[in-house]
DNA sequence: TTTAAAATACCCACCTATCGGTATAGCTGC
DNA sequence: GCAGCTATACCGATAGGTGGGTATTTTAAA
């Protein structure tokens, strides 16, 4: 992994000698204090240092650009770039870095699309300090980390799973988008108002929780409409 | 397939009788007296019958609403619908159906593209007669047909393949891209101004005959840059 | 038969993408 | 050195998509 020292540090009752990996961490969140709590945390163990904080999405880019880091803990809402975003563009500069996500947000949609866009690990902070320092644990062991709370929200979701069903129309409709036909070629193509494709397209979007025409594409191939 | 009789027809020295399909053909071109031409040409074949003709892609479009083709021959360019729209519609609209593109246009990309978007046979109007009969057999029988002049433009055309290949820069604006990331948004990331990406998008909409966002997307996934 | 879902359609406002230009600085290879 | 490519940047105009509504008809289920 990137830029990590390796320490001798003694194990059991200090009786061996193994060599201790020390992950460096880059920590995102707006709220200082809340920096400062978890930077004493997390160096309250010696694997984990605490390299970098960030107080929004683009100065966390910045660090990002610069250096290599084992893990990233971010907050989930920040101004600039979001956690969502941060999660892309870190997945992207740096793909074998680990991504902890520490939200107030428990919406499972949420949670689905980060752990979808590259994050190892998803807690609330609700959760106990206990669930971070487990976290940081499991990524490194190239595990994935859902909290209690979070795996219980994820369980429920799947009860009022209606989303993703498309109806046959807008089925339809989508397969045409995903053939690059706009709104106005499909409504000639289905013999309907140009309004009415829009309202099928709104529709779609939020079905599926795609954010923009991207998404829908990604959507029709992940759901093998192309 | 759709629509077709079943006719007792002699073949060899008339010695023996075998079935033979008479295949339903659906005719589209702007030219009436190339249409008039066209079926004159594909009845002399008992084989063949032309079931309707449409003088522009809507037209067109409107019978195969209301009908079952075995073979669609149509001409490239056509006012309202195109030809490749009314390719990917006939496609979409009747999966079984064989289309035969007749075209002026020798341009490889459009070849490639009318190929890639389920025509099973391209021919070039300066072709002869015989390369239209040959291709309706060759389409029936499940096989592609390329005329020879066509043939003869796709293997020129793979000598001047420097299209596809985008900077390192344009990939990696195109990833961001496909992440749904907007041009806004990409700019901040990069650290450029959001007028250099539109210009990137715009080459890389260039290099990759993209006509939108959502054709981007699917040569990404084509490139496996997603 | 009542109800709910789906398909249809419209409005306005705003954002984003695309088109067709032009232009300049830096780098690479001949 | 200079041609060619790449990355950078700007402009105006237009097309197209998205968001947030409302509302009617048709179809299918309870």
């Amino acid at each position: 992994m990137a830029n990590s020292k390796k320490v001798w540090f003694p194990t059991g009752f200090g009786r061996i000698l193994s060599p201790v990996k020390t992950y460096s961490v880059l920590l995102a969140d707006d709220h200082q204090i809340l920096l400062d709590g978890l930077r004493s945390l997390i160096e309250s163990s010696k694997s984990f240092e605490v390299k970098n904080m960030a107080s929004n999405g683009m100065d966390a880019l910045n660090f990002l650009k610069k250096t290599d880091y084992d893990i990233l803990v971010t907050d989930y809402e920040m101004p600039g770039l979001t956690g969502l975003e941060l999660v892309k563009v870190a997945r992207t500069l740096q793909p074998e870095i680990k991504i902890i996500v520490l939200s107030m947000h428990d919406d499972p949609a949420v949670v689905k699309e980060m752990l979808r866009e590259g994050a190892n690990g998803y807690i609330l902070k609700k959760d106990s300090h206990r669930s971070l320092s487990d976290a940081l644990q499991k990524v490194v062991d190239g595990k994935r980390f859902l909290s209690e709370e979070v795996s219980e929200i994820l369980i429920h979701a799947s009860d009022e799973e209606e989303k993703g069903t498309l109806t046959a129309r807008e089925t339809e409709v989508l397969r045409l988008v995903a053939k690059e036909f706009n709104s106005r070629q499909i409504a000639e193509i289905l013999f309907i108002s140009e309004r009415t494709v829009e309202t099928h397209r709104k529709n779609i979007l939020r079905k599926t929780g795609a954010s923009n025409l991207v998404g829908l594409i990604k959507y029709a191939y992940a759901n093998n409409l192309i």
